[in-house]
DNA sequence: GCCAATCTCTGACTAGAGTCAGAGGTTATG
DNA sequence: CATAACCTCTGACTCTAGTCAGAGATTGGC
């Protein structure tokens, strides 16, 4: 790996320190709602619209006692309420009361004056300039945070990303993929042993995707390569091309092939930028029209 | 006042929704040293200098009671040592013991290390992107929650804001300006009722200072611009600036002015561009060669 | 149809963070 | 030199956050 510059952590850690002393006062606008705030925090997640118990929890990474004791309590207050979710009634589904939305606007109005009081004293120049480092570093800080894990091809996350892939090909080239055949191919293909889908995961959302097979002795091929565009340009795709290959070298190759097409550009360039070399069609995908090798 | 971007909140609350929920952790550091995070932050100030009990309450914002204790469970763990201060003997200094440098110093490494760890997942130039942005937020951010308030001219964090003042002046002119002779002038004409001092103050230091009196019927004379050479950029001074043209409306004057040298060129520059004219020279300062005035 | 797994809930805890009221010694001030 | 102001400490609290063990209802897989 790379060196980090001593320098870099120095930035980092300083600027953690005067951040969480300050702005980390943000956070007290849930406590000015008079609630405490984990309980604030659910309920503010549930304006958002996250509407099951479960995925609250996955979310906030709660423990399920003390989610449900919350609940209760907002309950009680008369801000959200919570009943059988009919498709399995095992689980429960949480919605704002009328007097939730209320509080949740109110938290929401709170939260935006306190992030408008902190940049008052700026002039509109530094603002500016505030509002264009934040938005960098909250991109990067992201990126750096996503975890790739291998998931099977038909976990809904797998879906939803390759649902976007599907949906980007079709706008840019408007030929008709179907989603729901890729997914039924990949489930076949994509999966240990034979290979691996991956899926980077970002508050519960899918934000890329990538995935590899043995197509041959020795031989990957990476497939599904997606970056979801408000992503793009933090470094996710190369990261994932790394992964995939180490998990080539795993599956007991020491090739891998992928194909694709001039027209997508960001992808070209960086299967070149990580050592991929163009060579001859190995395949018939009437789809691509180039095709890349690099052997590991 | 500017109107705030609704969109400028926006970026500024989402970031720090990510940001709280992944490098918030950093503070976990502290808690990877077995003692409550509290009782770290304690320790960590202590390694980093202040040594007198007050000042660290006056730091951290807490409870007298509440830092006493945590010093108690401190000291019975051996990590640091708690004495009369000889100069006051209400006061208690701190300092750490052997074992307790040994500790900071691991707190400080592990902090470190997950900084690094942090960091790791992006490429070299996306480290440097990142580490720009946080910059970049770091000093706007600081510069946007600096207070600045009145004090006394002999008020420790005035005295020191004037020595680094002067030493700029003797630094850049070498005329042997002297510091202590300014904070006996300043003690005269620079409090209430004939004038103000304020200073701006960022972690208990002083960070940029300015001063107003009034010289004669309905006029104000500014004096004591000083920003600190590492937090230029930020609009302190011009923050500054008008305060103090608030606080001369307040003295009940309606005229403004200051003089300067045209060597200092930011001076200048944040004069002018705050709408200060060149008038005459109304006063016999031979340090001073260039005069300015507004109309409030 | 049984058994294991899943989801939610209750009860019983622990520990940390922080507040408040005063006691006791010490220093500035008229 | 009395008195107010100051600094630190102790005791007695309150509130949150979070954990752990299981009970009860429900569902999926063989």
């Amino acid at each position: 790996m790379h060196e980090i510059d001593d320098d870099q952590t120095a930035v980092l850690r300083r600027f953690n320190r005067s951040y969480t002393q300050r702005i980390g006062a943000l956070d007290d606008s849930f406590l000015g709602s008079g609630m405490p705030l984990g309980t604030a925090r659910v309920l503010y997640e549930i304006g958002t619209g996250v509407d099951m118990v479960a995925a609250l929890r996955a979310r906030l990474d709660l423990d399920s006692g003390y989610v449900s004791r919350m609940l209760r309590r907002l309950e009680s207050d008369d801000l959200v309420v919570v009943a059988q979710d009919p498709a399995d009634r095992r689980r429960r589904t949480v919605a704002l009361t009328s007097g939730g939305q209320e509080r949740w606007d109110a938290i929401e109005a709170s939260s935006g004056r306190r992030a408008a009081g902190l940049m008052e004293p700026l002039s509109p120049r530094q603002r500016e300039r505030l509002t264009a480092a934040l938005r960098e570093a909250d991109l990067l800080v992201r990126a750096a945070t996503v975890d790739l894990r291998p998931v099977d091809p038909e976990d809904p996350r797998a879906v939803v990303a390759v649902g976007a892939y599907v949906d980007e090909l079709n706008r840019r080239f408007s030929e008709g993929f179907d989603a729901a055949r890729a997914t039924r191919e990949d489930a076949v293909s994509l999966r240990p042993p034979r290979g691996v889908f991956l899926v980077a995961v970002s508050d519960g959302d899918p934000v890329a995707c990538g995935a590899v097979r043995t197509i041959g002795p020795g031989v990957a091929e990476i497939k599904r390569m997606w970056v979801d565009a408000t992503w793009r340009g933090a470094g996710l795709g190369s990261r994932m091309l790394r992964r995939l290959e180490e998990e080539a070298a795993r599956l007991g190759d020491s090739v891998v092939r992928l194909d694709t097409r001039g027209e997508l550009s960001e992808a070209v360039a960086l299967y070149e930028r990580a050592g991929y070399r163009p060579v001859e069609r190995y395949n018939d995908n009437p789809d691509a029209g180039l095709f890349y090798e690099k052997a590991l």
